[in-house]
DNA sequence: TGCAAACTTTAGCCAAAGCTAAAATATTTC
DNA sequence: GAAATATTTTAGCTTTGGCTAAAGTTTGCA
C-alpha cells in the first residue's frame, strides 16, 4: 500500500506537490500478492498474527481448542474453524478436525517475533511515555501489528536491548529464543530462601499498583520470613528491611526466582 | 478487537494463565460497531484515513479528483469512485459525480489529526530511532494508523510538543490548527535578504542527504549573497561564513521565511 | 460545433473475516 | 453402552475494499 505518497506540505490552501509524484504504476493484486509474499513474507494481516499468538499464549507448544481461541479472540467459533483451516494452509498451523491446531516451526517463530515487539513496545511505553499498566496493554496490542522488524531492532537498540519487560516477562531475542523461565509463584518458595521477583503474571490493575507502590517489582531482592499454614500468607522481607506480607491471589500473581 | 487478552507469560511449554481470562463475552457486529461509533469515534479504518489524508495532500480546501486520488493511492479509479461515495455517507466529503470530492469540516478535522500523528512519529524515528529519510515514510504511514490519541500527545510531551518535523513541515495543534506557512522556495528570493530554511520538501533522498551534509536543514539561516539570472543558481552564505550554490532543482525544493 | 480522447461511473466479481443457525462429532454421565 | 450435553464444523450471509470491463460524461481541439 502506498506506493508514493507524497506527504511534504501542502499546509492548508496550498496544494501543490502534485507535481512529484510520478507515474502511479498500478499493480492488480495478484502482482501485489506475488511481491508481499515473497520479498518481505511479514505482512501478515491483524488477524492471522492474532491467532497465532492466542495459540501460542493458550498451548504454547501443545495444541489449542476451538473453543479456547474463540474464548480468547472473542470470536464466534465458527469464525475459528474457518480461520484454523486459513492458518494451515498458510503453513501456521498444524490442524486436526475437532482436535484443535498446534504451531508449526513457522507458527512459534511467528509468535516469538510479536511477542519480542509487544514487550519491546510496552517497556517503551511503560519507560517511556509515562503510559499507565492499564493503558499499555491494548496500545502494545495495536502497534505490535503495524511495526516493521526494522523498528522492533531499533527500538530494541533504544531500549538498551532490554531481557525482560516490566512485566518481568522475559523479551524473546530477535532470533526467535525464550529463555526459560524457572521462577514460581511466591506461594510456593519456602521459608529462608533468597529469591529475586522475577514477573507479576498481569490483568489486576490494582494489583500492579500496590506491589508496585511498594516497590515490589521484577528484579526486587526478597527473602522470605514466612510461609504462614494456616491462611498461605507469605512473609517477606526486602532488601531495605521493609516486612511485607502478601496473601491469597498475590502469591499467585509474583513470581520469583530462587537465588538463595 | 481482542477484548481480553492475556498475554503474560507462558514461556514455552507452561501454558496456564487461561484462568485469568474472564467470561469472554461475544459481542456481534452491530453492537460492536455502535460502541465503536460513540464510545470512540475515531477506529476509522485504514483504507478512510488514507482517502481522507490523499485528498487533504492533493486539494487542501479544493476538491480531489478521482484519478488524483487514484494516481496518489495506487488504487483503482473505480475504487475510489465507490470509497468516495462512501466517505460522503460516513460525513467526512462533499461529492459531486464527476467532479471530486472536497472535505468536510469533519474530514478537515481528520486529516489534520492524521497529519499530526505522521509528523510526530516521523520525528520520534528520525530524532530518537536513527531512521534514514528512505526509511522514515512508510514507517510513519502505516503507524499514523495504529496509534491512539493517548499515545500522540504522550509522543508530543516526549518530543518537546515540537512545532515542525524534521522536514520543516508544521506540525498541527491538537486543536487541528496548522499554522499557515509563509516561506517561498529559496529560488525567489532577492540576493540580499536573509532568510531562515523552513523546510525541504521531500521526495527526493539523495537531495536530502546532500544538504543535511552541508547543513542546510530547516531553522538554518542563510544570507543570500545572488541569485544568478543565466542559470537560475542561488549563492548563499550560511551562519558560519561558508558558501554554497545551489541549482536548479534544489532552489526549487528548498522554502525558506524572509527574516531580514 | 462536433468528435475524439480523457476521465468517471456502473456493473459484476473476488477475498478476508466476521456472524448465525443447523448438522455432525466427542465426551460425559447414568 | 446409550443418551444427554458440549464442542466443532458446515452452510450460507454480510461488510469492506479491492479489481476489470463496459458504458457514460466532460473536455480539448480542429
Amino acid at each position: 500500500m502506498a506506493l508514493n505518497q507524497s506527504d511534504s506540505g501542502s499546509p492548508e490552501g496550498s496544494p501543490a506537490a502534485s507535481s512529484s509524484i510520478g507515474k502511479p504504476l498500478m499493480l492488480n493484486a495478484s502482482i501485489r500478492r506475488a511481491m508481499t509474499d515473497s520479498a518481505q513474507a511479514h505482512p501478515l494481516s491483524v488477524s492471522t498474527g492474532d491467532y497465532i499468538k492466542a495459540i501460542w499464549t493458550i498451548a504454547g507448544d501443545g495444541a489449542a481448542l476451538t473453543k479456547e481461541v474463540s474464548g480468547h479472540l472473542a470470536v464466534a467459533p465458527a469464525s475459528v474453524t474457518n480461520m484454523l483451516g486459513r492458518l494451515q494452509t498458510m503453513g501456521f498451523v498444524e490442524y486436526e478436525r475437532y482436535h484443535g491446531a498446534s504451531l508449526t516451526e513457522r507458527g512459534h517463530e511467528e509468535a516469538l517475533r510479536l511477542v519480542r515487539r509487544h514487550r519491546l513496545i510496552e517497556t517503551f511505553l511503560l519507560e517511556h511515555l509515562g503510559y499507565t499498566w492499564e493503558e499499555v496493554h491494548d496500545e502494545a496490542e495495536k502497534l505490535e501489528h503495524a511495526v516493521s522488524d526494522v523498528f522492533t531492532e531499533r527500538l530494541s537498540e533504544f531500549l538498551g536491548h532490554p531481557g525482560h519487560d516490566p512485566h518481568g516477562d522475559p523479551i524473546p531475542t530477535r532470533e526467535g529464543i525464550l529463555q526459560p523461565d524457572d521462577s514460581k509463584p511466591l506461594g510456593e518458595a519456602e521459608a529462608g530462601q533468597k529469591v529475586r521477583i522475577s514477573k507479576v503474571s498481569d490483568e489486576s490493575i490494582p494489583m500492579l499498583d500496590y506491589l508496585g507502590e511498594r516497590g515490589l517489582v521484577p528484579g526486587r531482592v526478597l527473602t522470605v520470613r514466612e510461609i504462614r499454614d494456616i491462611d498461605g500468607v507469605v512473609v517477606v522481607e526486602d532488601a531495605d528491611g521493609g516486612i511485607h506480607h502478601l496473601g491469597g491471589p498475590l502469591v499467585k500473581s509474583v513470581f520469583a526466582q530462587r537465588i538463595g
